[in-house]
DNA sequence: CGTGTGTCGAGTGTCGGCAATACGATGGTG
DNA sequence: CACCATCGTATTGCCGACACTCGACACACG
């Protein structure tokens, strides 16, 4: 008799995986910044209807990767500097926010403890651009995860592809040092001396060095 | 011969105008927090499609309006008085950034000028709830607008429909003091006088007051 | 009487096709 | 040679139909 629970099964819609695979295509430079997303195109390789890539691709157009260019065809968005400055700016508001309701938070010091245990996972591989790349940004997510406040992650959320297309969009040699551990030392540390305005000062000093780097022309 | 210059025709797609009026049908209140937005129903009344219903009802779900409840069926959006308040602590960082970058913008003026102007819009019908919920939220929006930052600009309205569901789900009675002018006045003032940590703690306090009176049970 | 099974209605998931549109090539014309 | 009408093509907009899943209910069976 078979008593092994058989693994539940994948439940995700077409749907959703063409939207992860466009994604993941996106964000791994398969597809680079202004070039076209013709539904037919993607609809063949992926092998799925023309309609479910649509879905996929309206809401990638909602997450700021891909713009509506002529006639309602979409391409991937590139971002100015300028855009890229704004883009920090807002990270830097949003978390700022999150470091401070952290630090009102009772369970303040666990999660610096949770923050910290994090931190291991950007000295891993510093070579890895990939690797620091997802640690760099769970860091971050993690930070607006223990603010607990749902709407502060959903925002946070709203801009991730942005900064991702933003970061890949460079080589390695500018990401690697603005991804260290050492980097976001300072920002643990400011959680766990529990003062308001130095913690968010901080957050916007680390905003304002990626800012500039990734603001520059390529 | 005619020389009427033809008003220019409307070039919108179905797919925007059904994403219209479903988010007014629910703003409106036609339909209500819980209430099941069925894409037949919805596709027969409309007298569209229900591949084009659809759309616009994925893009309200990235939108916060709508959730998938059981079985992929969407609903609109209850948010319970915590997310509420999650909601005004977000918007409070966003405006918070907004108003320190337009105190440090050259036009910081001219700024406050067209603020104070945008202003009148909220004296003039204090008993119509509508037109005062439109002209409270075109002063933050235009807020966040004249601050010049496009990234703020689309977070900002990324929490706007959520915004609209909770102001619009009380009646009249509560509403009404909220958006006086009287209340925005200090905004407009600070800006003026241009300092920053006040003009920040003025917008705290707005949105706090407005936090604790929306998140109160109806 | 409980349990498992078939059936049915309601809904969403997915698909392929037709229509509309804009763009570019092509060829004709002054 | 410049200009313009025309046609083909690439691409999205929109639709109707079929397939699948789920939950509820009835029903036979032990």
């Amino acid at each position: 008799m078979a008593v092994e629970p058989l693994p539940s099964l994948d439940r995700s819609t077409l749907r959703e995986r063409a939207l992860v695979a466009v994604r993941s295509a996106i964000l791994t430079g398969r597809y680079g910044p202004g070039d076209h997303l013709g539904e037919v195109e993607l609809a063949g390789s992926l092998g799925v209807s023309r309609g479910t890539v649509r879905e996929a691709l309206r809401h990638l157009q909602q997450e700021g990767l891909v713009v509506a260019g002529a006639r309602g065809m979409l391409r991937v968005r590139a971002l100015s500097p300028q855009e890229v400055r704004e883009l920090f700016a807002v990270r830097a508001a949003l978390e700022g926010l999150a470091i401070s309701e952290l630090i009102a938070s009772p369970r303040r010091q666990e999660a610096a403890a949770r923050l910290r245990a994090e931190l291991e996972r950007l000295e891993e591989d510093p070579d890895d651009v990939l690797a620091s790349l997802e640690a760099d940004l769970g860091f971050h997510l993690l930070l607006c995860q223990l603010a607990g406040n749902s709407m502060l992650v959903d925002a946070w959320r709203h801009l991730e592809g942005r900064m991702r297309v933003t970061i890949m969009s460079f080589g390695e040699t500018t990401a690697k040092g603005l991804m260290s551990a050492q980097r976001h030392l300072p920002i643990v540390e400011a959680v766990e001396r529990g003062e308001v305005p130095a913690a968010r000062a901080v957050i916007e000093a680390h905003m304002a060095g990626a800012a500039e780097a990734y603001a520059r022309p390529r």
